[in-house]
RNA sequence: GGGCGGGUAGCUCAGGUGGUAGAGCAUCGGACUUUUAAUCCGGUGGCCGCGGGUUCGAGUCCCGCCCCGCUCACCA
């Protein structure tokens, strides 16, 4: 069936528009420019002509000369005078158009201008009657038309959907998605800065790995053609961030997408933003107390305090946050300890016991996982330091000092989030070899999830990394958290979505 | 993949028990030189997610499918 036949009014609509876009070409103007000269960005300009309101008397009321840009956001018109907003990403202004003061003509052609068209003005900036601070205009031009209707103007946009798919019109409509990825944007550069100042260098890694490494999860395939070879996207860049502490470098860092294919809900996406660092001389201990100074450093400018709510809930990340073992942690919220037996039916029942539902595959790690998930985890609401946690978990973290069963690993967890993950790095390349043909062995057994064998990187070990501790932080969760956002799409500006047909 | 909820005009939403699809905003025409969710008068606009079925008759009931959200499972 044609668009015709069809009838529908989002075309009427459009056609409206385009309708006006021809009168404006055909009394030889332009409907899309190519520079405006502004004077102000509308703030500045409100803020310029507060400022001259503190000098102005009744006599001499304040005003002040601007050139502005921006979206046309509404209109009232009233015969031969229209009152608009104009909104820039600094604010919004009304502009006030008169017939006698822009010229008949041009009055006339303002039938041509609709809501969601760019436009510019020219005028004095003063208060009207009413008390509004409004650019009185004596001239205009039309920037940029607009063909499409804007969502409602009360209501915005709710449609979740739309406001991902079309992720324009939710920025459009809602001025609260903006400020979101402002957070977003602010809790990179804070992060960002803090690593810089304490000397860490920013580095770029593959993001199309040869082997999937650093990670425990399915990996997106992509094929190379001219070497005719299947690559990975990346799903952790700590493999290579490691062979970069191998080759010299003391302190690196580095901010950029994973990719994991794997399940999609309110936490996860399939490509995220992940900050890895990595710190030579430093053990885990050490770097729970950066990581700790960092996360406050991040949470105290961007929320304006240590205190911020999180989904109807206050958390408070004051220094020092609770730090406990994972199995204090086990003993504490599932009330059984998984420590006491190293064995894996042992562990199975008493995991069950806990209410705690174990699958046959599950081995002795996996076991301990999913209690930490459905009984821990769920407890975590004010920030808490987990560590310690069982070597099967983690097969590139060091063996605990004094408990070769341990790692020496921690992840913080706030809001019920785990937002990331560190430890000692294992550099002992012999027993990293055990670690990954263990991985392999899982894996052969079916286990898609574990990791591969990277010779290179056993490699890289032999040569000598030195004693070196590793931290992940998921900006995306602690954009969430900041942001009070209840799902993770909420701060990814285009998440995944399926495919539209 | 399972469970629950949703999909009606461009946007935001109504549409007891089946009986000619509604409102506000937007849009179009008209009035109006101080409005600011402007107001007043008049109009246009609908594959009611898609496909079957039941029925004289389906937005409404039944079946299947698609898409979205939440949730469980897996994962960060």
């Amino acid at each position: 069936m044609t668009d015709e036949l069809h009838h529908s009014t989002e075309e009427e609509l459009r056609q409206h528009r385009i309708a006006k876009l021809e009168r404006i070409r055909a009394r030889g103007d332009e409907p899309f420019k190519y520079t405006f000269a502004r004077t102000h960005a509308i703030a500045e300009a409100r803020a310029s002509f507060e400022k001259a309101e503190t000098a102005a008397t009744p006599d001499a009321p304040a005003e002040t000369a601007a050139a502005l840009a921006g979206r046309l956001v509404s209109r009232r018109g009233q015969g031969k005078s229209t009152f608009a907003d104009l909104r820039d990403e600094t604010g919004k202004i009304q502009v006030f158009f008169g017939q006698r003061q822009v010229g008949e003509e041009a009055y006339t052609a303002l039938k041509d201008v609709d809501i969601g068209d760019f436009i510019g003005a020219h005028g004095m900036v003063r208060r009207t009657r009413a008390g509004e601070i409004t650019l009185f205009a004596d001239r205009y031009e039309i920037l940029t038309k607009s063909l499409r209707a804007l969502p409602e103007k009360y209501h915005g946009l709710t449609d979740v959907e739309t406001r991902y798919r079309q992720r324009y019109l939710d920025l459009v409509a809602n001025p609260e998605t903006l400020d979101r990825f402002r957070a977003r944007a602010r809790v990179i550069d804070l992060m960002r800065r803090w690593l810089a100042d304490r000397g860490f260098l920013e580095v770029e890694t593959p993001m199309l790995h040869p082997i999937p490494g650093g990670a425990t999860a399915r990996p997106f395939i992509t094929h190379h053609n001219t070497y005719d070879t299947d690559l990975y996207l990346r799903i952790a860049p700590e493999l290579y961030l490691k062979r970069l502490i191998v080759g010299g470098f003391e302190k690196v860092f580095e901010i950029n997408r994973c990719f994991r294919n794997e399940g999609v809900d309110t936490r996860h996406n399939p490509e995220f933003t992940m900050m890895e660092l990595y710190e030579a001389y430093q053990d885990y201990l050490g770097l729970m107390d950066e990581t700790e100074e960092l996360l406050v450093h991040i949470i105290e400018n961007v929320a304006g305090g240590a205190a911020f709510t999180y989904q109807g809930e206050t958390i408070d990340a004051a220094r020092p946050w609770k730090r406990m073992t994972l199995f204090e942690a086990i003993r504490e919220h599932a009330g059984i300890d998984l420590e006491a037996t190293r064995e894996r039916d042992g562990a199975g029942r008493l995991a069950q016991s806990a209410g705690v539902e174990v699958a046959p595959e599950m081995g002795y790690g996996a076991i301990v996982d999913e209690v930490m998930a459905a009984k821990v985890r769920p407890q975590l609401v004010q920030p808490t330091f987990l560590y310690d946690y069982p070597i099967e978990l983690s097969p590139l973290a060091k063996k605990k000092r004094g408990n070769p069963a341990l790692t020496e690993r921690f992840q913080p967890f706030v809001a019920r989030l785990e937002i990331g993950n560190a430890f000692s790095e294992l550099n002992d390349p012999m027993d990293q070899r055990e670690r990954f043909v263990e991985q392999v062995r899982l894996r052969e057994a079916g286990d898609d999830e574990a990791q591969y064998l990277d010779e290179d990187y056993i490699t890289a070990l032999e040569v000598g990394m030195p004693p070196t501790a590793g931290l992940g932080i998921g900006i995306d969760r602690l954009t969430m958290l900041l942001t009070d956002s209840a799902s993770i799409r909420e701060v990814i500006l285009f998440p995944q979505l399926r495919p539209l047909k």
